[in-house]
DNA sequence: GTTAGTTATACTCACTTTAAGCATAAGGAG
DNA sequence: CTCCTTATGCTTAAAGTGAGTATAACTAAC
């Protein structure tokens, strides 16, 4: 008898409003796994990412399939959508056991504007960085890298069996976090939360160590500093199965994308000003930019073109409401916010 | 009853000889294609890409399965792999008829050194540009792009139904291939042939569309000047099913990470001189670089350091071995080859 | 063994882009 | 009217880029 697979479709749907961004999130409807959940003392449902199954007899291409299912759910209508990842390791679900079918989810990234906010059903809309504290240096360097991260991380590098592996830990987790005079690189936030897991750091790491010791008694994989690492807190908001993975995937995508390609604009409204522009670009890349530079970049490359019309209520003096200009992509290669000045300090 | 669900592992695997990339490629071994073939006039059987089904059950990972049948297939170790994208719409494989499971490819790219490339087996390593003539810039702009391909999809655009969707191709056909002074972006190499695709201009759309009308005798798909682009012969080498999209997937994704990721060096052997380097890099880009410029790139940048050692036979003086500096990846974020000076005469 | 051809490498120069400021303009609140 | 806020224009230094010249070190041919 042959193991059946099963595809299921995961979409990470991206909004900015108020200047954070934003992730649409349901509660995990997943029964199996709340068992978990109380494992960690914590008695709520995990937050997941919306997603449904592929039919794979209805569903034409992929991204119909996507798209049906998040306006069955959400009544969201996806405009911008692109594939990020497919994930399909076995111990992707641990709560699935052995013998049950092979879960391979695709995941996509969607984009979009904040008229769509309101969603129906059990869907919320949570800041992105609650569930990476350590990526929001919008205000300032956040202190738990120094505090907690860098610490911890150094103790699991020490932990190494032997030095090879050791100065291996020691190099990923200089590059990733910036640490030792390395720069923070806002792309690499994947490698972060891989690190953070391995580390166990975060609490998927313990709930899936807990069930892979459950299933097969045997817990040599919940070895390495994992689960003692009591003095440090897990860090960041969790989610269910490897969502969390999901997400930091999509989060340095899009980082690296707003580079090269003029997508901030599937998060605006037609028209806006631009220091709109400027903040929708900061939440995304998490760093602050610098204003005068920014609107030279923008103005100068083409991107955007003003209007004429002007939006009263800034506060200031009224700013003139700007529109992307399509013309830029037959004009430069990759049109993109290429963040001018990442203020260092 | 459910429709089954099959996962496959494409691998599009890569290297640089002779300064021209490569991938490796196998006889298609699918026989309700050869059929196809014929329709076309050509008696041989289609290249295909290395494949291999994921077997649920033993694979733990979607990339040690992968790993598992190239080494059996060609005794190849992979050593850079990295994700490509995920195939899955239902008319990818043309010739599996309704009812038949549903098959999701998950496509990956892969790089090897020169040292590796005895194969064995019925695999072939065939350049890269046989598939896609119109992307070697090498040697000159090449002249099918306005021969051949600027006229047959100005076709293609004007015979639109309506002009909004006429101006829609004609921007994407301007964007895609430089025309009308839109620069040439080398990354765009999946935009330009789903164009020509959709513009029955590679014998792909001709192969579909034939087993689309045979399966159901209604040959509406078949309009759009497809089959009638009659005095246009097809361009490129065909490849079977859908593997020249993922071809040009991985062409593209490869032609971007260059740039910001060290990733050629996955394709050298540990030291090499500057011109081999450049060879490479300019293999991959489809385009000439300055000399000096490149060299200045790659030295004050710190991505290589010169070993002392030099290559007495490169017909000149010798040239100064170098090899990969690896403290890079802690300096500076984004370590790639920014491609100086793409030669723009 | 001189000469031509080939490749490597150092250095220059004009030009563009970027980072980081300062200064001024135009609104609102008291 | 004054202060505060935001928008927008302009300056300057430093760094990066594109393209070229000059020289060095070797091979092969005559």
């Amino acid at each position: 008898m042959t193991t059946p697979v099963v595809i299921v479709l995961n979409g990470v749907i991206v909004a900015v409003t108020d200047d954070r961004p934003r992730i649409l999130t349901v509660k995990n409807p997943d029964d199996s796994l709340s068992v978990q959940t109380a494992d960690l003392g914590d008695g709520a449902a995990l937050d997941a990412l919306p997603f449904g199954p592929l039919d794979p007899a209805a569903d034409r291409t992929l991204e119909l399939g996507l798209n049906g299912w998040v306006r069955e759910q959400t009544g969201i209508e996806l405009g911008y959508v692109e594939q990020l990842y497919s994930f399909g390791d076995r111990n992707r679900e641990p709560g699935v056991r052995q013998g049950g079918p092979r879960v391979i989810s695709i995941a996509y990234l969607a984009l979009v504007r904040e008229e769509q906010l309101s969603v129906r059903g059990e869907a919320n809309w949570r800041d992105w960085y609650e569930y990476f504290p350590w990526e929001d240096w919008l205000w300032r360097r956040p202190s738990m890298i120094d505090e907690q991260i860098a610490p911890a991380l150094a103790r699991w590098a020490k932990a190494a069996i032997d030095t090879s592996l050791r100065s291996r830990r020691q190099e990923r987790i200089e590059i990733a976090f910036g640490l030792e005079g390395a720069p923070w690189d806002q792309e690499r936030v994947l490698e972060r939360y891989e690190l953070l897991y391995e580390a166990g750091l975060v609490a998927e790491q313990a709930l899936d160590t807990i069930v892979a010791g459950r299933e097969r008694q045997e817990s040599q994989k919940s070895s390495k500093g994992s689960s003692r690492q009591t003095k440090t807190s897990l860090l960041g908001r969790p989610m269910a199965l490897d969502h969390r993975r999901i997400l930091a995937t999509a989060l340095g995508r899009l980082r690296g994308k707003i580079k090269y390609r003029p997508v901030v604009f599937e998060l605006l409204s037609p028209t806006f000003t631009l220091l709109q522009l400027q903040r929708v670009v900061e939440a995304l890349a998490g760093v602050r930019l610098h204003k005068q530079n920014f609107r030279r970049l923008v103005e100068k490359g083409g991107l955007v073109e003003g209007t004429g019309q002007f939006d009263p209520k800034t506060g200031g003096r009224p700013a003139e409401l700007f529109c992307f200009r399509r013309e830029v992509l037959r004009e430069r290669p990759a049109p993109g916010i290429g963040l001018p000045g990442a203020l260092t300090k």
